[in-house]
DNA sequence: AATGAATGAGCATTCATTCAT
DNA sequence: CATGAATGAATGCTCATTCAT
């Protein structure tokens, strides 16, 4: 039974608070599966809300606009991304930089509208949110960070207070620029065969996973605090 | 005198090959100076011709695109940095990380339109440029990263084959997102100040620096040819 | 009070099946209303939706396309001519020629943007019109063609199988055709006093009735099954 | 040597007056090969500019609008149709009606770019056509109907005057209207399979000469001058 | 709470025509 | 005469958001 096939139960009323986040948490779910079609966010509100088997309008009761529900979908995703960080540090195999960049890896595979949605959060955050929706969703994210941030600092010796975020920012910054510059726009699917395109034909895990490691092991040297 | 001021000269026809090219030339300048107020480049076509003191159906004589326009300006920056790059790396001075951390950084001072326009440019490339344009635009930049690229190898002891470029990857994709993780959305330029977001108020350069200099540095160390 | 004027209602919503036919109804009135001023169909959209009394996406609620609307509004009065010459055959007064030329001419005098929308038609069709849309068209014509058809072979003596749909076919040729020579443009409405323009200044329903009774006299000696 | 192959020689300034009716003549024969592709007339002015080896801007020396061209193309057909159904009555072999159907239907085999353009021309007169143009034409056309239809009066006892021109219009009509008829549109060329379609699936020139037997004959029988 | 009908701002692109060169 | 650079009006359609029911 997937999230489209709700319809019938969700036509009912959301009275009890179970059932508004029940609501909610249809929307949500009806968004990330369309972000897998057209992982660039553009599908169209009423094609949200058909998913999620509400009427639009009702999307615009859970949710103030259409790039809320998107930054919302982004940030659940995060909490993932930190949830498989932590449990991979928790558990050391090879060493802080090597188990980092597998969960990284690992996670960006089993969610692969993630990065698409991430290069659109900015401007999503520019022009069409609300500040108060966009101070929660940093706010959040930079709990997190900092948590993460701390147990980093507390993992690699050298590392100055500030350093365990930085190295997480840096990280985030290479996955996301890393799959703009490999992932081929479709329109270029299948002129990537020709030979001056080489070296866009680079495997992106393989260089995710080399330049992770590269940073993570550059920064036990180098870093001294950047704040 | 800027260059939306150049009206009266600009409504002379531009018959001469050199005249036309000055159109051209003007065209992107005012695209320039529209994306250091949008930068999202949201600008519409009339916009940018008024700004460049011509009729919106003029530029469609000398770009095929509204979106021709902003990959040609991106290409023209890319080249600026390229060149700026491979300057530092002439003529050395404390070492290739910061050369060209140091070269990266002052680019980007100089250019604040360059981020915000690389970052849509993914976008672009995947609907709205024809796959003419947009492969001529990747061979462009493909040539002038293997070049760089194997500049880089020649340089650094220890690099293989493909190491160089994988290297500037790795860098551009960091700046791309850090910028995007430092650089405060409008909505959010006075919340800045709360508590809660101290750990996005870093020193989006200092960062950077920071961040290349750990990539540079661990490259020497781990990498061994990722392709 | 013209379609014009039923704005205040208009603005109510169309919940029932009922009102929303109704609505559909009156976008298909303002087009009529407008193909009496600007016979040729080039109204914009936004005049027809604003003489609906309605706003201009509400109009592609109701049509998939400006030229759909067109379409559906010929083929409204091509049902009407249809049931006018069936009920003038169903009842004979002067002979069957006779009977459908003084049914055609009524409809056309009552109809004058019949003619020059049904000359735009087939231009629709080529360009703008979806091949589903365009197959529905002519399925609904086909068989009002087929139905009226066999009735003439069955009134008229000597008729073969077919006969009585091309004999339609060319009733509606002739009035198309007639009508493109003998209306005058606009631009010519003065010129038509002039003693060159002598012959085209015909009654058009004279020739027309004339054409017609030839064409059915005639065809009743000279057809043989044309296909 | 085509048409389009003449650009050498015709960028030399015609001076001569023959030189000048050279050039009109190069414009309306560029016309002719377009309308070929583009049956409805839709080219560009550069396009037809292009292909008469000038610029854009000389055509207007010729022509005062882009409508203007195709109507002069429009007349010249309508010359050589007159001259060929002149030629036809002039040497009878089976019958004028015969005779005049079996002109007509070669002539619209010569010329498969002559309905399409004719169907178009009045709504080219309504707007685009100065007034002075559409005289022109009118008259034109006109002076041809007149002569013409006098003879077919002289050739067909018991036709009062006028019903020569009278039969000429319908039978113009007549091509017009049928070709609409039964000419499918693009987007229905392959649907016309279907089993619904079969009414539309005439052959055009069967029908016509069908039509215009019946037609032609008719008119022997009940015409009594029509004005 | 839920619906979905109605809204209307927003925009790239074309192309006939003009006119400076 | 010839050119072709410049113009700018003109428009169908989408879709996020609102709000009457």
């Amino acid at each position: 039974m997937t999230a489209s096939q709700l319809k019938a139960r969700s036509r009912t009323r959301a009275v009890a608070p179970e059932d508004k986040s029940e609501r909610r948490a249809a929307i949500l779910r009806a968004a990330e599966e369309l972000l897998r079609a057209k992982p660039s966010g553009e599908f169209a509100v009423d094609e949200l809300a058909k998913r999620a088997g509400l009427a639009k309008g009702t999307v615009y009761l859970y949710f103030g606009t259409r790039e809320e529900v998107l930054l919302q979908v982004h940030l659940a995703r995060l909490h993932v991304l930190f949830d498989a960080l932590e449990k991979a540090l928790a558990a050391p195999q090879d060493g802080v930089g090597d188990d980092a960049a597998r969960a990284t890896v690992g996670f960006l595979r089993a969610h692969p509208e993630f990065l698409p949605l991430a290069i659109n959060c900015r401007g999503m955050l520019e022009s069409k949110i609300g500040a108060q929706a966009a101070l929660e969703f940093k706010v959040a994210l930079g709990a997190r960070l900092a948590q993460l941030g701390a147990r980093i600092e507390a993992l690699i010796p050298g590392l100055a207070r500030g350093d365990g975020i930085a190295l997480l920012m840096c990280s985030y910054a290479l996955m996301l620029g890393l799959w703009q510059l490999t992932d081929p726009p479709a329109c270029l699917r299948e002129a990537m065969a020709l030979p001056q395109m080489a070296m866009f034909r680079v495997d992106f895990e393989k260089q995710l996973t080399a330049g992770l490691l590269a940073l993570w092991a550059g920064t036990v040297g180098t870093q001294r605090g950047v704040r």
